[in-house]
DNA sequence: CGCCAGTTTGACCAAGATCAACGCAAGTGG
DNA sequence: CCACTTGCGTTGATCTTGGTCAAACTGGCG
């Protein structure tokens, strides 16, 4: 089933490259994750706002303070496939070399800590423990997209949003009264459906007594097992 | 369009974290590379044939040194999906901790050199640069992943095939008379369609001029250009 | 109160799945 | 050497899931 979810890319120093590495390196980890939160600086996002555009120069990464943000990208018909949300404490813009293939944007209002590209590097050369860090923070938004691309290219309607409310529950670290920022076209374009399906399937659910919805953002997860069933992979 | 079908993780010393890198820092890198393919042990496979199973420990990482690799996942009820085909000079393995989320299966007969993780970790102590190499490595994967999920999230059956000829093209660097190692299923499972749609979609393609097919596992892209623009993201 | 944006529901439609038959080599065993 | 099998691949007929189009609903907000 879908339990390793991953917590997202936040800071985690018990990894591949390390969790065998000696003491001496463990505490120089540690003390290049500071240096590195040093460099970040902070930027506030409206609603909606973008936070860089497709095409732009990747110049650095960022990383979620609060708010929920969403990367994403239009196909040249005005097809819109997202490719993420990330949530507070998650990092994003770490992929892509020169220019960007997505955009991002905020969801709702949003602060991020936005880390330059060159600080960064100038960072990893000084203190190389750096590197192991960050990719253990690509490994896991690729299990992620992994997860994903099963989801998307063999799952039903209802599988995907079972999916995608379970998710939610596991990322945001809440069992019953979830709360969902994004609107229902955003869902829809994350889980490769439409918004009228993606309204539906949560109908039915709601018919069923999985869930119910006191209002459009709020989403009471009533009875888990169901959904657990539903996704069944 | 699809120009940025990564090359695969290939060794590849100018990126990201390197390519500013101080003239001996690259060559450290060198020389740490170097080292990397002396840990690795070579294993033959015959068609069909399992490399590694889904809950096996992952104890170790590949790289194809000839024959075609697939990385696949079966759910509960029989669906399967491939989350991606390797080609020679490409590497498979890296990511999940733990155990095996997905299966590795040569598709025909294969050659891979494998690394053991521990090895790998003990190497990127002594030489911290190796981190941003296998950092790299991992980045191309999610670049590829991610190409793979607007795939599979937002394009239509035709788009779909389009793209994986166009993309087989790309990586294994041929033109013109593209051979086809895998099935026509492996390549349904690959793109979230069923065999017979993905027959229909290659008849078409033949019937419009874009493709002949000598054989089942020999198409000749005659007409890129329709092919490019059948996929118009 | 009426408008607006987002959501929900319903009626209909189509892309692709499913089911079934047939074709076509490459074995295999008599 | 030739029937027979076997595993793919291809094609056709029909069905289903989810998409499209359109209308109604709902909760802010001027």
């Amino acid at each position: 089933m879908f339990k390793q979810f991953d917590a997202g890319s936040t800071v985690n120093v018990s990894d591949w490259p390390q969790n065998t590495a000696s003491p001496v390196a463990r505490s120089g980890q540690l003390e290049a994750l500071v240096a590195l939160e040093q460099i970040g600086t902070r930027r506030s996002l409206s609603r909606e706002e973008e936070i860089y555009a497709e095409g732009d120069r990747a110049d650095g990464w960022y990383k979620v303070v609060s708010g929920t943000v969403r990367i994403c990208k239009l196909m040249a018909d005005g097809r819109r496939h997202i490719a993420e949300f990330l949530f507070a404490g998650e990092c994003f813009g770490l992929d892509d070399h020169g220019e960007r293939v997505f955009s991002a944007e905020a969801v709702g209002d949003v602060i991020v800590m936005r880390f330059p590209r060159l600080a960064t590097q100038r960072l990893i050369e000084e203190k190389p423990e750096l590197a192991g860090h960050m990719w253990n923070m690509t490994l896991r938004s690729l299990a992620h997209a992994q997860t994903r691309m099963l989801l998307l290219g063999r799952m039903t309607a209802s599988e995907r949003v079972a999916s995608f409310l379970l998710e939610l529950s596991e990322r945001r670290d809440v069992r019953r009264n979830l709360d969902v920022p994004m609107s229902r076209n955003d869902i829809a374009d994350y889980l490769g459906l439409t918004i009228e399906t993606v309204c539906r399937v949560l109908s039915a659910f709601k018919k069923d007594g999985a869930i119910t919805i006191p209002s459009p953002h709020r989403i009471d997860l009533c009875d888990r097992d169901m959904l657990e069933a539903a996704v069944e992979a």
